[in-house]
DNA sequence: CTTATTGCCCATCTTAACGATAGGAATAAG
DNA sequence: CTTATTCCTATCGTTAAGATGGGCAATAAG
């Protein structure tokens, strides 16, 4: 399961997304619309900016935009950022590789090759959905 | 990312699988040879006890062995039992659903409908991975 | 310059989950 | 009876998650 952190970045960069213009969109606007906790979604949206998904701009007329083209910003890289890998076992994420501990032979591993085909399989559907995908329709999550 | 639950779950039922034969094995064999911490299994099996994955013997000569085939015993079922939903979010869950707080509209809900192909393609690997696909290999996580 | 608006930073809080360990009761084999 | 084993209950420390509040800093409008 993802954490409502991740759920709350992906409806509040749609929501911007789908605001797309050129004036930034202030963080109340969002979390009116999409009925989340303010305060929260300045926390995420600050690690969105960090993560160089969003750029903000600050006094009268500020908000949030997004950083790059709607087409260059996936599911796999906002869940990435705000989750972290999409891997259920270190030893098969691209992102954040690990060992995993106790482990006899990675090679051989047959949790591994299982796991491995599920995170490519999810990385295949997540990195190549972005948020120009999503076109008019109505979503919430 | 699994928890270590999980993971030592998966380690314990492969070896178990692996040492099948008539004669339950006991805990301290399975903590023994995979590394796993002797009185936390104990907690894990009970888990896959009670879902009906392993059935155990009481004293001397007692232990634990597979309660089915080891064909029947599924990836899937197993992280399911431990771990909980495969499923990101409550919505595309098939085995825990719950419409997710603060939804518009399920139906047309973008982040869903990539949630539940996400869903759909790891359910599809883990529930057609058994224990008895892993043959002698050598195996870790 | 003043002021309203907005993001930014810091601190705090509660709750639950995770990972793990300890001790003793029940039970079965010899 | 002794010994080896699972089962049950309790406990503990740590961390993450989810969230809120107060005030500072920047910035644009007037």
């Amino acid at each position: 399961m993802l954490t409502q952190r991740s759920r709350y970045a992906l409806r509040a960069l749609i929501f911007i997304a789908r605001s797309g213009g050129i004036a930034p969109v202030p963080i109340s606007v969002i979390a009116a619309d999409q009925k989340l906790p303010r305060k929260f979604l300045e926390i995420i949206l600050l690690d969105l900016k960090n993560g160089g998904i969003v750029e903000s701009y600050r006094g009268k007329m500020g908000g949030y935009r997004l950083a790059k083209p709607p087409g260059q910003i996936s599911f796999g890289e906002i869940i990435r950022l705000i989750e972290g890998p999409l891997a259920l076992v270190p030893c098969v994420s691209v992102s954040a590789y690990q060992r995993c501990a106790d482990c006899f032979e990675e090679t051989t591993c047959v949790i591994r090759k299982v796991m491995l085909t599920v995170r490519d399989n999810t990385a295949a559907i997540l990195d190549n959905t972005s948020l120009a995908d999503l076109s008019l329709e109505r979503f919430a999550a």
